[in-house]
This record gives structure tokens, sequence and C-alpha cells, in this order.
DNA sequence: TGTACATCAGTGAACGCGCGTTCACTGATGTAC
DNA sequence: TGTACATCAGTGAACGCGCGTTCACTGATGTAC
């Protein structure tokens, strides 16, 4: 816990150790249990170190949920990395995105915290440009051409999120469905649907 | 506010009351405004009347979220009375979720609320079965036969969800797409994804 | 119809807790000369 | 190499707030006789 350097009156790098404490509450009790004082205590330091790293509460969530983001996207770099053509790779992606979420829950958890991440700074530009071309769409009212590339993307990504919702609050883990079925649940979904992109937009 | 009859010591009813003023409260701020001693005041009674009926904040809380759950179900019901074959039901239901998560976020933000609804008391008892089902299938580890009605399900529910889940709290409404696009974009995908239930479990 | 009494719903003040945040301070570190 | 000084990171006590919950009480209601 107290993983300062013996002695030393500085910390070195209180920041990641602050941080990680934090992460370590949060698997421990969730988001409410990620409180100030703890994670300074955690971390082998005084109550009001963390302001001289942190703003407030808000800023340090918000850099908590941007790091497990990090690491989600980068597990779905990995997938779409070793697929081969654009439907693999788009269900791959969709497989990956369940696969992680069910082995770590309290991230994607906090990951899909609404209010914690904003659009602008939430992912790759890809991803941003993606949400503004989708809404646009929607929110033109007229009719959507069937099959375009921007509404199965939003299909798979509906369908993903919904199954990695219920692998990591639902009934699903309450009932002892773990992480070791989801890739098998996954790709079993993925051929139920019949999802896959002919000519997706870019990721 | 203060729905008491006039002068009347004894309120009347003022379970519901307290009810109604903590759904106003859930409204205006989310689930963390709805705070015991605000609810009362609404409810134009002092702070300690609300535990004549309610054990605790705990158990508000829970039956709002029944409550909550009992208007989807309504509304799902609705919709699968008014379709004619097997899969156009399934479809109805889907599209119906989706659009009552759209009209109503916070209330399916309530009924989604991890820890607030049991498996058992959840809703119908059809639901608990549907769930004990799969969960069955699922945790054996046996290989999945291709368009097991149960999984068909399971899609269409995932699906939905996270339909329901972008409108309600995630990027969607951020970017202006609301509920009046809820119910064409629900039909859309639900084309894309070509679910359709041969022969689906009963609901 | 009236009276005594039990029961119940609501009062309102107070308690206690947990927590975020602040602040004057102290110890350490680095830099200029 | 040594000294003075500025800067910075961490201290630890305290403040203040919001809130859930309790409790002795009071007013209203219903019932037995």
């Amino acid at each position: 816990m107290n993983d300062r350097p013996k002695g030393a009156y500085h910390h070195g790098d209180l920041r990641r150790a602050v941080l990680s404490a934090c992460f370590e509450l949060l698997e421990e009790g969730g988001l409410e249990a990620v409180v100030m004082a703890k994670a300074a205590r955690k971390a082998g330091v005084s109550s009001g170190a963390p302001y001289r790293h942190f703003k407030d509460r808000a800023e340090l969530l918000s850099v908590m949920a941007s790091d497990a983001n990090a690491q989600l996207q980068q597990a779905l770099g990995v997938a779409a990395g070793s697929a081969t053509s654009p439907s693999d790779i788009f269900r791959a992606i969709g497989v990956a995105y369940v696969t992680w979420a069910a082995e770590n829950p309290t991230l994607y958890r906090l990951v899909t915290e609404p209010g914690l991440i904003q659009v602008d700074d939430a992912a790759t530009p890809d991803e941003a440009a993606y949400w503004r071309k989708l809404s646009a769409l929607l929110a033109s009212g007229a009719p959507i051409p069937d099959r375009h590339p921007l509404l199965v993307q939003l299909a798979g990504r509906a369908l993903a999120h919904g199954l990695a919702h219920l692998f990591t609050s639902g009934i699903l883990p309450q009932l002892g469905v773990g992480e070791e079925h989801a890739e098998r649940v996954a790709i079993a979904v993925t051929g139920v649907t019949a999802i896959g992109s002919p000519e997706p937009e870019p990721e």
C-alpha cells in the first residue's frame, strides 16, 4: 500500500500511486468507494496530498475513466490487428469489446459511467467523427437507407454494449455466468444476428 | 408540492405522495438527488414522516425501481398485444423497449441501475425463468447450437438494451438525437441485424 | 350520544457520520552565485 | 565546495456541509362500552 520509498519525504510519483490506489478502491467497492482520504492513506500519504496532483475528485475520476478507456481501446486495436478482412475486423472488435468488458467489469462500468468521459476527448478522433456523422444522419429525419454503413456499425456497437452490460452488471454474473463464457457467447450471438459490414466506415 | 388535504394532520396517502415526490427529484437530478428530507418536504411533510412508510432509503429506491419496471413491462405487453406472428411480437417488443427507454430516460436508468432490482422479484416469473434457462445453457460450456432460441432472444435483448442505453445515457442525446428518432432507428437497426425468432421461448 | 383509551401518523429537533476541500506549516530539492 | 534562497511536495488538523436516521412528543382517529 504505502509504496513510498523508505524515508523519503517526497514521494516520487504520487500521481501514479494515488491513481492505482483509486483503482484498488474501485475494485473493492465501486465508484462511491473512491474516497479521497482513503486513496491518500492507501498511497501512504496525508489526506491533502492528492490535491497537489488533481484539482478535485471529479478530475481524478475523469482521469481514471480516460485511463480505463485507453486500455479498452488498446484491446480493440489488438483484436483488429489480428484480423484480415473488413468484416472479420468488425466482428473481432465486437467480440473483443465484450470479452474485455467481461474480464474487467468494474473498469467497463467506469468507462460507461455517464458524465465521466466527454465526447470530444472520448477516444480517437475517428470515434468522435463517427458519432457526429451518425447523429447527423439520424437527426435529419430522412428515411434511412437499408444496410447503411453507419447503421450497421450502430447495430454492432449496440449489440456489443448490450452483451457487455449483461456480463458486467446484469443478471448473468448474478447467476454464475462469468467472463469465462464471454467470448464464446459473443461469437455465437454474432452468428445469430448475421451482422457483418461489407463497407464499414473507417474505425 | 404540498398535496396534503388542507388542514389535515394525517396525510391520507403519504406513501404515494412521497414516491411521486421522489420521482420528481429523480427527474431533476438523478438518483443521488433522491434525498429523504427533500422528498418529505416536497410531499409537505416533516423529515421523519417517510419512515412510517419505508424502512430506509434503500427500500424506497427499490420500490421506485420496481414501479418503473412495472411501467416498462406494461409498455412491452401492450406492444406484444398489437402484433400477430411470433417474430412480429419479438420485434415489436424490442422496438417498444427502445422507444420506452428513449421516452423515459431517467426511469430506464433507474430500472437498469445495478442492485436495485433482484432477479427473483424482477419482473414476471417467465422473465426469471428465461435467465435461469439461459445461464444453464451458457454455464454448461457445451457448444451452442446455431440459432438456439434462447440465444436469439439473448441477441434481441442485448441489442435492445444497447440501443436503449445509447439513447438514454450515451453520446446520442448529447449530440441532439432524442426520443423522437428512437422508434425509427430501432426499426432500421432491427432490419440490419435480421434478427427474428422462428420459435422463441414464451415471453 | 358520550367518554376513555389504544393506536397510529406526522413533528421537528438533534445526532452522528463520512467526506471533500482548505490552509498555514514544514521538510526536501534544486539553482544561482 | 559552500551558502542563500526560491520552489515545490507533503503534513495534519480543522472546517463545513449534506444527509440518513432516531426519538420523545403531539395531534388525530377509531373502537369498546
